[in-house]
DNA sequence: TCCGTTGCTACAATTATTGTAGCATCACGC
DNA sequence: GCGTGATGCTACAATAATTGTAGCAACGGA
């Protein structure tokens, strides 16, 4: 499973989600990763984009390719399932 | 999403996949993620112990509670997404 | 031209990860 | 009881990744 190696580093899996909606620009999605340093976040977005999931729009900004939002479907469960994650186990934080 | 910040922790994902099917030693672990140092692998199993993901069972070797049973079946969808992503997109190594 | 934005990079400080070695504990055979 | 081999787990130094801050060149209005 070599994508789990490419989604297992950091902020990796939260990048792709803060694109689940609409493409952001690199400062948006600084905002929105809390405001991780931007030298992460290229790097992942270079890893990304080679990847083939995230691709840099003619007007600017980051969005998802069409791989990207096959990847994104997948993820979607994710997301319920961290719902009732929060709730049911107490989770900290 | 705090649960994107704890899978997107380095092997945490791979640690989860490897456990899939039936419970693991700590040393057959290792040897199922490449020989990853034990200081890590120990490390993620804790975070995954506390987050109620994984558990030691009595006879020994990790194996994953209910609730990461559930959270493995997320994860089934990405593994047959991997597979085209291999073939479709030329992915290296 | 000046201002604000874009994507992106440099660089030192801090963390995390790696790799190797080893601990205490328990079960088994003898 | 005594070794043998397994278990989960830890120490420690070397290396790699991440953070935080500052700033670059390029483009688009006003």
């Amino acid at each position: 499973m070599a994508l789990l190696d490419l989604l297992g580093r950091r902020w990796c899996l939260r990048i792709l989600w803060e694109l689940r909606d609409e493409p952001l620009t690199s400062r948006e999605l600084r905002t929105a990763c809390d405001e991780a340093s931007p030298t992460v976040l290229q790097a992942r977005l270079t890893e990304l984009r080679e990847a083939g999931f995230v691709e840099l729009g003619e007007g600017g900004g980051y969005g998802l390719t069409p791989f990207g939002r096959e990847l994104r479907e997948t993820f979607m469960p994710l997301h319920r399932f961290a719902e009732r994650w929060r709730s049911k186990s107490g989770a900290r934080v």
